[in-house]
RNA sequence: GCCCCCAUCGUCUAGCGGCCUAGGACGAUACCUUCUCAAGGUAUAGAUCGUCGGUUCGAAUCCGACUGGGGGUACCA
């Protein structure tokens, strides 16, 4: 059997890599490990009019930070490079121009004028809105004479009976009927190949056995199974997943959920909980398992039993599942992952103290400031006006001041025992004194976070108030 | 308009002809624990498996139609 080769095309179009993408780049990636293939990432930069500068690094970058490690790129190379189609155009070029000899294809000429225009009366007419072939039916010789001085662009030919199809791994048969195929542009005016045709090019000639991209391809499939006809190669196995939603049901967009790659990080999301979690999307484990490596997932996967409905994406359960990441890693580790993230002006030493109180309150590395930003600054304000408790106040300093060993358990014995001595319940004591040293009416147990404060630390915040 | 894909609790899903009076997870609610919030534990609600028709002794599971949703329809990917 043929090595298994798999890539992911992601184009420069946006601000960063789409979490579509990182999905599809998942089902990719962990195909290629179980069937030890390979993973492979290139760049489809060919539309400069949407192109969106050092959108390719940060793409290659998220890739890196989620740990979907490629084995050829643009960055690394590999045996079939240039992996950017931008520098890859004379290929394109080439190909294009034997299909016109063969009669695969053709030169055009018309406007996009007329192109709208034909358009809009076929649609009055409520017929399919493909290309007339007006230019098919000029001779081929004087296309090309043509061609030498006026703007043109390369149509596919497509033939008007017959039907075109293909087996779709996780569909089933797909098939198409050639007369409503369009005779899809080629080559563009601009010397850069349309997708399609840039896609089966390369994915020729690097050799990719199996095309698994989200379903929004489907519709162009045919196209590309003709042009792979028309240069007499053999088809790629093709698997379209099922495309992210919105919670209106629609394609997942920017305009209504975060979709940045970059999002999720500053978040504080966790990449194994990402990836998990769209994991989790259209496929499960056999033993319903729900938290899993990516190691776990790809000794598991199996193409064929992703499920083609689109799923809802919903942060919910990815808070959910970035939080049981979080509670299960070592205290150390998540030391360093919040370190890394609110950055170097907070103590490592005094964050990693803070981390037991924290670790299972936090659902992301964003939630930790929120929580534990009163260890490293004095509250500026307090959600409860303390002005009537000074003199509680002071009779706490007063008590906390004869602490002698100063640990939460002798903290706590002390304030259970003025709280008792005062005829204060419980629950108002602790937390008029919660507001008073963190500011907040929500904090990680204050005994111990008194213990971590330090004596003087705790007795100035008290002593600031009752002033 | 035209073409294609899809359809199990609010959401993610298990289910591949009898084990289903449909299981799990998230979320929700209640209780326990408790100095707040979490975490943890227990329990509850929540899907006549989109609808209708077929096949079958038997259907969430197979077939068809309809309905609904989605995608495509660009010299964008």
């Amino acid at each position: 059997m043929n090595e298994v080769r798999v890539r992911i095309a992601p184009s420069p179009t946006g601000e960063d890599l789409h979490i579509g993408n990182v999905y599809t780049a998942l089902l990719n990636y962990i195909f290629a490990k179980k069937n030890k293939g390979k993973f492979i990432v290139r760049i489809e930069d060919t539309d400069r009019t949407r192109l969106v500068p050092g959108a390719e690094q940060r793409i290659l970058q998220s890739l890196k930070w989620f740990g979907l490690d490629s084995d050829e790129d643009p960055d690394k190379g590999g045996p079939y490079a240039p992996y950017r189609q931008s520098q890859r155009l004379d290929l394109y070029r080439q190909y294009a121009e034997k299909l016109v000899e063969t009669g695969h294809a053709y030169y055009s000429f018309c406007t996009p004028d007329r192109l709208d225009e034909m358009r809009k009366k076929q649609q009055e007419k409520k017929e399919p809105t493909i290309y007339d072939g007006l230019c098919k039916k000029i001779p081929k010789n004087e296309a090309l004479a043509r061609s030498k001085k006026e703007k043109y662009v390369i149509r596919l030919n497509v033939p008007d009976v017959g039907t075109t199809e293909f087996t779709d791994l996780v569909r089933g048969k797909i098939s198409f009927e050639n007369r409503l195929l369009d005779d899809q542009v080629l080559l563009k005016s601009d010397g850069y190949p349309t997708y399609h045709l840039g896609v089966v090019v390369d994915d020729y000639l690097m050799k990719i056995s199996h095309v698994i991209r989200a379903e929004e391809w489907i519709s162009s499939t045919p196209k590309h199974v003709l042009i792979y006809q028309y240069l007499g190669w053999p088809l790629p196995v093709f698997a379209h997943g099922p495309i992210l939603r919105n919670p209106d049901r629609s394609k997942l967009s920017k305009r209504k959920n975060p979709v940045w790659a970059s999002w999720y990080r500053k978040q504080g999301y966790l990449p194994e909980a990402i990836l998990n979690f769209l994991a989790l999307m259209g496929w499960s484990m056999p033993d319903g398992r729900e938290i899993f490596s990516l190691t776990e997932m790809a000794e598991n996967f199996r193409l064929e039993e992703v499920k083609p409905a689109g799923p809802t994406f919903n942060l919910e359960k990815l808070d959910w599942l970035n939080g049981e990441y979080m509670r299960k890693m070592s205290k150390a580790a998540l030391q360093t992952k919040i370190v890394e993230f609110i950055g170097d002006k907070y103590s490592s030493d005094l964050v990693g103290k803070t981390i037991p109180l924290v670790q299972e309150r936090i659902k992301k590395l964003s939630d930790y400031l929120p929580l534990a930003g009163f260890f490293f600054n004095s509250p500026k304000d307090y959600e409860i006006d303390l002005s009537k408790n000074r003199s509680l106040l002071s009779n706490i300093h007063q008590k906390l001041s004869a602490v002698s060993d100063w640990k939460a358990d002798s903290i706590g014995k002390s304030m259970q025992d003025l709280a008792q001595e005062l005829k204060i319940p419980n629950s108002k004591f602790f937390m008029i004194l919660r507001v008073a040293v963190t500011g907040k009416k929500i904090s990680p147990p204050l005994n111990e976070s008194m213990e971590i404060l330090g004596k003087d630390e705790t007795l100035s915040r008290l002593s600031q108030i009752s002033k």
